[in-house]
RNA sequence: GUGGGCGUAGCUCAGUUGGUUAGAGUGCUAGGUUGUGGUCCUGGAGGCCGCGGGUUCGAGUCCCGUCGCCCACCCCA
């Protein structure tokens, strides 16, 4: 809107105001308690990380690494290598990569053995056309539960996820399960998909016929009601699970039954991430758009090795922030409550009022103070406006004095700016 | 990367087949109420109609370009 140049928030991000950063910060803190009720920890990992991790890690042959990921370049490279070596760092897509390469860089299996369970919160970045509940840079709140290939992990993880999203009131929300083997029975499983799919070949959509040979467990994924008529007869991971998967699978599912947990089995649910073995689940609302998955996650018992660990079994989810927020039930008033004190006439001796309010800040008085203030009504409007509890008037007469009103029943009386933290202490 | 939609007060949006001074609601502000909010009434401020070019006597309106936003595909949290 300036004349030539404007400066705008880069395409897929946003600013959050306090009214909503309020909303984000409520919760992350309860996502914080609940966490720590089932045992995990925080990690904070880095946002930047080297390219490398990812492309290991998630899968070359994914989407995340091949075409979303913000490249970082380094300053110290010159010229020449700029190009090449603007590869190496990026902003992180995701966080288990991260988890992984941080519990295997400082050796945690031998500094605290056992099964160890951290929680991360922060922003992912991912080079994405942004639309419905989809941004550029994002916050995830996830789990990640290293050291242990026990079904009753994988339920306690789940039963986490579903504890969280229930605690917060949530409708419309489907669980979906699914298992999607190990690199014993997975590769058997693959050609025998590739096998019907080819027999069936020229009626798919093009799509298809690509994620044939480059990901044929995609294919399940498609849209197109041809593709998925004929995808519905198609064979499924479960009947060709190796007697280990198909055991823990089935433990899996009791534990989730007992635990009156509802899910819907899918067995065209593939995630897209490389690193998932066996469990892998969704959750998605039908109150958000095309974009509606809330939560994902699954087991990842090979990630370890994969990045150069000792062998460790892993289980983990996450979910989007910005797609709980949006589902969340909106309350009315969003900024009542700002303050608990608002001046709306600072008297005569303003500096001596300022003084008096500092006074009250530091007793733990939320206290809002304009320094150049407009007609007491406008005043009265703004403390309004800011759902204060108390509007005050510093009087003159008698600086000790303070005329203080209740906005909620409008009750007014004279007291002292000493008597005013135990009058107004929560 | 591919489609489709949309850019007009801070916000949500009207704006006739092109026509002279671009509107409403809300918000902001001042007053009605000589320190008193949430209702009501009255006044005021606030717009190069995204940007650039073209057609025309005349463009918010038509054409071209460009930038931006949104939605969907794809993919995912």
């Amino acid at each position: 809107m300036l004349k030539n140049y404007t400066y705008q928030a880069v395409k897929g991000t946003r600013d959050v105001f306090p009214v909503e950063a309020y909303l984000y910060q409520r919760l992350e803190s309860q996502a914080r308690k609940l966490l720590a009720c089932y045992g995990c920890g925080e990690i904070r990992t880095p946002l930047l990380e080297h390219a490398r991790l990812f492309e290991r890690g998630v899968g070359q042959g994914t989407d995340i690494v091949n075409k979303e990921m913000f490249f970082v370049p380094s300053k110290d490279q010159d010229e020449d290598s700029r190009k090449e070596n603007a590869r190496q760092m990026v902003l992180r897509p995701e966080a288990t990569a991260s988890v992984v390469r941080a519990y295997i860089e400082h050796e945690m299996d031998k500094v605290s053995p056992g099964v160890l369970r951290y929680y991360y919160i922060g922003p992912m970045f991912r080079y994405e056309r942004p639309q419905r509940g989809r941004l550029r840079q994002f916050t995830q709140i996830g789990v990640e539960v290293l050291g242990s290939a026990l079904p009753m992990i994988d339920a306690e993880v789940i039963i986490m996820l579903e504890d969280f999203l229930g605690s917060l009131g949530l409708q419309h929300l489907v669980f979906l399960l699914n298992a999607v083997g190990c690199p014993e029975c997975r590769p058997g499983y693959i050609r025998k998909l590739q096998v019907y799919i080819r027999g069936c070949q020229s009626r798919l959509c093009g799509d298809c016929r690509l994620r044939l040979d480059k990901n044929p467990l995609r294919v399940f994924d498609c849209k197109q009601p041809v593709c998925r008529e004929l995808m519905a007869r198609a064979p499924v991971m479960q009947d060709d699970l190796c007697a280990d998967c198909a055991l823990h699978h089935e433990e899996v599912l009791s534990l989730l039954d007992r635990a009156g947990i509802k899910y819907q089995k899918d067995s065209r649910l593939m995630r897209g991430l490389d690193y998932y073995t066996r469990t892998v689940f969704e959750v998605t609302s039908s109150d958000l758009g095309a974009q509606n998955a809330v939560a994902a996650g699954g087991r990842y018992d090979n990630l370890v090795t994969e990045l150069g660990g000792p062998p460790t079994p892993a289980v983990g989810w996450s979910l989007g922030v910005e797609r709980i927020l949006e589902i969340l039930p909106r309350e009315p008033d969003k900024s009542r409550g700002f303050f608990d004190i608002y001046v709306v006439s600072p008297g005569a001796d303003t500096t001596r009022t300022f003084f008096k309010v500092m006074a009250l800040r530091r007793q733990g008085l939320r206290v809002g103070l304009e320094h150049e203030p407009k007609s007491v009504k406008a005043m009265m409007k703004r403390a309004d406006r800011w759902g204060a509890r108390w509007a005050l008037w510093a009087t003159s007469k008698n600086p000790e004095k303070v005329e203080i009103k209740n906005m909620a029943n409008g009750e007014q009386m004279s007291v002292g700016w000493e008597d005013l933290p135990q009058l107004v202490g929560k």
